[in-house]
DNA sequence: CATTAATTTTAACTCGGGTTAATGTAAATT
DNA sequence: AATTTACATTAACCCGAGTTAAAATTAATG
């Protein structure tokens, strides 16, 4: 048995509309989630009421607060459907407990962690060592089916500047583009 | 047995001088390393010549490049001593057999990787979310013996800023406080 | 179809941070 | 002690991005 099927067999089906949230910053919610589709943002809403996007979330992602799963403390963001999305929920204890009796299920586990540390470490590199403009022409490149379901807004929450500042962003690109 | 003691057991102990480095950016390292005691960063270099810290890797930490020694390609970044430093060096494949053989080690690899994740997306949400003088007020107050023993370029490179920059970080932050 | 609401672009102004270069200061080496 | 090398601060200038506001475009809804 590998995750996914363990997904089939003890996850709930959960079907959620556009904007409806799957938890809140704050919840403590002790779930994991596959995606079987739809699309979905992870989100930080700042006490100044900014929003930044952690991550998009697509079809055949899990997804789950690791914070409030893990450390059992509220969860430090939100996530919200973007697009009608189904997911299969299981809660952290099932998994972990399958993880214990089976060793594929722990080897899956550490598969996952293995995979969602890469991802942050890339974001992180992109950061630390990239310009916003040279961020949303790597995302563009890698991930132009995503950019197209999502708004500027949220593309631009996604790179961490304003939608102002991703309008501009564009323009230069395009007539840099044109110029060659 | 935990993960500790088995890179007592089975790991080898290397002892390197400030500077000298572990492994270079482009290295098929293939092991991880706990650090006895000394002192580290991990820095990625760009094409520019312009380096970036990633971390700073303490005693008691379990450092290894991800890419390197799962994704079996050559090493993101390069890890170099800032102080005389000892590691016990232990290659991926053994930890994985042990990994394999012994529950508890399985779970501490989960547990490794599951606050390895945690840390990089704390450092993903203070790149998305806050100002680089956000960022090193942060630093401050979460790590001030640590910034005693970096230098000003090295903390600059960690932070993302230029050391010109975070010289006025700081000359801002002391104006504020002492107005206060 | 028309109106309202949401999204995107453009402009004017401000500010944080990059760049370069000069100055000051501390360490290391001979 | 003297000189070189590394590290830190300061200043001048420029540019990318934030902010606010207006205009333009697109989508949603009565």
């Amino acid at each position: 048995m590998d995750l996914q099927q363990l997904f089939q067999k003890e996850g709930k089906q959960l079907i959620k509309k556009k904007h409806e949230h799957v938890f809140m910053q704050g919840d403590h919610d002790y779930c994991f989630y596959f995606v079987q589709s739809g699309l979905l943002k992870g989100y930080y809403t700042l006490e100044t009421g900014k929003e930044f996007i952690k991550s998009f979330v697509q079809s055949q992602d899990i997804i789950g607060s690791l914070s409030a799963v893990y450390l059992e403390k509220a969860s430090t963001f939100s996530l919200r459907c973007l697009e009608e999305t189904t997911l299969l929920e299981i809660p952290y204890a099932v998994l972990a407990r399958y993880g214990k009796q089976y060793h594929c299920i722990a080897n899956d586990i550490i598969d996952l962690l293995l995979k969602f540390a890469l991802k942050k470490e890339q974001r992180e590199f992109e950061f630390l060592c990239l310009s916003a403009q040279e961020r949303y022409a790597l995302l563009l490149n890698s991930s132009p089916q995503l950019l197209a379901r999502v708004t500027q807004n949220d593309i631009a929450a996604y790179l961490g500047v304003t939608p102002v500042g991703l309008s501009r962003i564009k323009q230069r690109l395009t007539h840099q583009v044109t110029l060659t």
